[in-house]
RNA sequence: GGGGAUUUAGCUCAGCUGGUAGAGCAGUGGACUUUUAAUCCAUUUGUCGCGGGUUCGACCCCCGCAGUCCCUACCA
């Protein structure tokens, strides 16, 4: 089994060949002898379908069986083989097409061609996973199923590797994300999953498109990370010699933007962060950030929640969804919560006043297992406890509100309580949704609070930011006033489609390297 | 980083108190002109994740390593 001659085939071929592929690559070398013999194509790329299952069905479903078939209505498809039932003389095969399923009913009679018995004794031999083409007109068969009598049929592609078990499909999550071809073919519901994470992002970029946003693309390569506090990925860009950042955010640069006067903003991001994987991280990540001259953190917060709602429903049609088999009511407003007050509904053992003693907080955040930093003033240790104590339980879609100036670099602070931030998180199924606030459009505030994480770093914290003076110099020319926020598309599309784990809504996750 | 689960044929999975492996599907050969995961008969396929150890003997017990999944930690 390991030295069989196959001279067509190169050596890695060999790592994981079954005897099942071998026995492929024998029909595969039979079938080129054939087109050597007669010049044609062993992938033959002159087969045009004309029509896909799914319009087939909707279309002639409903005919009953004696009406549909004396029309003979000629259709032409084309998909890959999923079933296949010879009994001797005729045949059926259900073919795949990215719309659906339709059966073929093949039997050498109704073949039309002069060959009509060799290439049915060749079909015989096709595989499971083969891509086929055939002409041939709608029927429906004694039991109803509307199906294709086929008199054209043509192996349009060999294929060599086995499909997964045709009933059970693929079990093995590590293949489903490292061959997610293979997974594509067999699960109808991760078709499902990414049909539905494309609806949802066309659904927002007509929202934003139509609401006067501009789109726009902004670097993925930085010469300083910013726009959040995460750990970069690094390169180098060798014609600059220079060392390069994989964007963590795009803010900095859609803020320059409307410094330079597009007052409405938009970016579809593809973002990055060296950090640790989980259900809901992973090391590339989508989002959607948007900002809006002349508005604020509570225009943020109603517009936001309209655009959430709007993805919700076009995959849905409802705002009332199911996740992980608990209602999820998109289509209330979204309840707005101080960090303080989401403690004191959803943890109420504290009373206001430890709420307000950080040596309470510290002591007590301790307790459940988190060392907060030594420099953590009141609002980040009550944030803190937030996130020890409510933060899960935010199952309906809940903003928790003004936020510490010290863990928001770059938002404005409240004109009424110089400590806090207008600044929100979205939080729906007990996870971070989106991220917003009214922008610090004050260019010597902004300095001054860059020069404080700067401090930070040097202190050790390593995911504090940059000073990036560019930024400054564009905020000295003048930023309007301004709204801003991100809203991470990966977990909406979690919450849409029912997701268990972010890898189920990313087409090719990141997999340690195969053995 | 820590904890738990898991890894057996191409796929889905069995495998007893330790006696060197099975089924279904797929494949191959045969029967069958309306099947629906077609059916029926026959039949091929394994470095039991990898490396050590214990034992007369290891898929099974022990140790180490690796992959995957989950929890946790880290993390807007």
């Amino acid at each position: 089994m390991t030295d069989q001659a196959q001279p067509d085939s190169t050596e890695e071929t060999h790592i994981d060949e079954s005897h099942v592929i071998t026995e492929r690559r024998q029909k595969l070398k039979a079938l080129r002898e054939v087109a050597k013999v007669t010049k044609s194509a062993v992938f033959p790329n002159d087969f045009k379908p004309e029509h896909q299952a799914a319009a087939l069905h909707a279309e002639y479903d409903a005919l009953d069986k004696e009406t549909l078939d004396p029309q003979a209505i000629p259709v032409v498809v084309a998909g890959r083989m999923m079933l296949k039932r010879v009994m001797g003389k005729a045949s059926f095969a259900t073919i795949q097409d990215s719309t659906g399923r339709i059966q073929l009913f093949i039997n050498q009679q109704s073949l039309t061609d002069e060959n009509s018995e060799a290439i049915y004794e060749a079909f015989k031999h096709w595989d499971l996973g083969d891509i086929v083409g055939a002409k041939g007109a709608m029927f429906k068969t004694k039991t109803g199923e509307l199906s294709i009598k086929v008199s054209e049929l043509r192996l349009l592609t060999k294929s060599i590797r086995p499909l997964p078990e045709k009933y059970h499909g693929l079990n093995d999550q590590e293949i489903k994300y490292r061959q997610r071809y293979v997974d594509l073919i067999t699960s109808e519901e991760t078709r499902n999953t990414f049909k539905a994470r494309s609806k949802v992002m066309s659904a927002i970029r007509s929202f934003m498109t139509g609401n006067e946003f501009l789109e726009v693309e902004t670097p993925m390569l930085h010469p300083i990370p910013g726009g959040a506090s995460a750990k970069p990925f690094t390169t180098h860009h060798n014609a600059l010699d220079m060392q390069m950042f994989l964007r963590i955010a795009p803010e900095l640069y859609l803020k320059r933007l409307v410094v330079g006067g597009f007052d409405r903003v938009f970016e579809i991001n593809r973002s990055f962060r060296n950090e640790g994987l989980s259900v809901r991280h992973n090391p590339e990540f989508t989002m959607m950030e948007f900002y809006a001259a002349y508005t604020d953190y509570q225009w943020l917060m109603d517009y936001t929640e309209q655009c959430v709602r709007a993805a919700v429903t076009a995959v849905h049609g409802s705002a009332v969804i199911s996740y992980d088999g608990k209602e999820v009511d998109l289509s209330k407003p979204f309840e707005r919560l101080t960090i303080v007050g989401a403690i004191q509904k959803y943890a109420p053992q504290y009373t206001l006043d430890q709420l307000n003693d950080a040596e309470f907080l510290r002591a007590e955040i301790l307790k459940q297992g988190t060392k907060p930093f030594d420099h953590a003033g009141l609002g980040a240790l009550q944030l803190a406890l937030f996130e020890e104590t409510a933060e899960s339980q935010l199952w309906q879609p809940t903003y928790i509100i003004n936020y510490p100036v010290e863990v928001s670099p770059l938002a404005r602070a409240s004109d009424a309580d110089a400590e806090v931030t207008e600044r929100f998180e979205l939080f729906i199924t007990g996870r971070e949704m989106a991220n917003g606030f009214s922008e610090l459009n004050d260019a010597e505030d902004q300095a001054a609070r860059f020069q404080e994480q700067m401090k930070a770093k040097e202190a050790g914290d390593d995911e504090a930011m940059y000073y990036d003076a560019d930024f400054i110099r564009a905020l000295e020319y003048g930023m309007p006033p301004t709204g801003g926020c991100g809203i991470g598309l990966d977990r909406l599309v979690m919450l849409i489609t029912d997701s268990p784990s972010i890898r189920d809504v990313i087409l090719f996750p990141h997999m340690r390297a195969e053995a």
